[in-house]
DNA sequence: ATTTGTGCAAATCGTTTGCATCTGA
DNA sequence: TCAGATGCAAACGATTTGCACAAAT
C-alpha cells in the first residue's frame, strides 16, 4: 500500500547524473524504471504521466527523455522515421518491430550473433550495431 | 551525345509497375536507377532533379518515392528519425551509417551472417532484418 | 473522354525553442 | 539567492494533403 521504495534510489540516480530530482523527473523516472524494460515515445510517456495524476508538460517529457538519454539511462531507437522510441534497456540487445502497430519488443536472450562484420572505413569506429527484425502478421497480404 | 538509351526500359518498368511513365517519373527514375546504387532523401533527389534541369515539385518527389517503394523499386531505411532515406538497392544487404553526417553506405559484400535469430512471436513472420552499423569518427569525444 | 499525375499552398505531425515564471539546493 | 527546471505557445522541419489544372491513355 505504500510503494515508496525506489524514490530515494531514483533521486540519487538523477543526482549522480547531474540532474536535479524534480517532481516531474522523479515521476517520469518512476514510470520508466519502476518495472520491466520499456519502449516509449514521448507522447506515450506523457499520457501515462497524466493518467497517473502527474502534471507534466509534453515539452518537459521531451527534455527529460533527452536528458536521460544523455545520462545513459535510456537508448534511442530509430525504427520508423516518424516517432522517436526510447528504450529503458541500455544494454546490448536487439528488437522485434511489429510493423503494423509500431510496437517494439526486446528480442529475448542474447542469442543473436553477427558474423562477418567488415572493417569500418578508414577513420571511423563502430559505435553500435542495430538489429531490427521487422514482423508482419502471418496472414498479411501486403508486405 | 544522345544518351537516350535507358528511357525505353524505364518507361517499360514503370508501366509494368502500374505507373504512367510521365516526364517527372522518368526523370527521377533515371537519376535513381541510371548508375550505381544510391541512398537518397526526398530533398536530395529534388535538388538533383532541378540541377539536371528537370522541373519537378517537391511534392511530386515525395509521391514518386513512395510509389516506387510500393512498386518494389526502392526500399525505405529508417536511421535517424528526422529524414527518410530511400535505397535503390532492394536486395538483402546492410548499411554503415556515418552518424555525424547522416550518410548511408552499403556494406560491401554480403559477409554479414546473423545467427541465433529467435522465432518470431506467434502469428507473425519476419518481413526483413535490418542491420545498421553506426560509425563515428575515430577521434570523436562523444559517443 | 476519362483517368491519373502534378504543382502549389495550406495543413499536419512530431519535435524544439524562446521566454517568463517557478523551484530546489 | 539564483542557477537550473518547467510550461506554454510559437517556431520548426519533414512530410502529406486538397484541389484546380495538365498530361497520359
Amino acid at each position: 500500500m505504500h510503494p515508496d521504495r525506489p524514490k530515494l534510489d531514483l533521486a540519487e540516480a538523477l543526482r549522480r547524473a547531474g540532474l536535479r530530482p524534480t517532481r516531474q523527473r522523479l515521476a517520469l523516472a518512476s514510470l520508466l524504471f519502476g518495472g520491466e524494460d520499456r519502449h516509449v515515445t514521448a507522447e506515450m510517456l506523457h499520457v501515462e504521466a497524466l493518467a497517473a495524476g502527474q502534471r507534466v508538460s509534453l515539452a518537459t517529457v521531451y527534455n527529460t527523455l533527452h536528458q536521460f538519454k544523455r545520462a545513459g539511462l535510456l537508448r534511442e531507437i530509430a525504427v520508423d522515421g516518424t516517432k522517436a522510441y526510447f528504450d529503458t534497456n541500455t544494454s546490448n540487445h536487439n528488437h522485434f518491430l511489429i510493423e503494423n502497430e509500431g510496437r517494439l519488443v526486446d528480442i529475448p536472450g542474447n542469442g543473436i550473433m553477427i558474423d562477418g562484420l567488415p572493417e569500418p572505413p578508414e577513420g571511423y569506429r563502430i559505435s553500435h550495431v542495430d538489429v531490427v527484425v521487422r514482423l508482419v502478421p502471418q496472414t498479411a497480404a501486403r508486405k
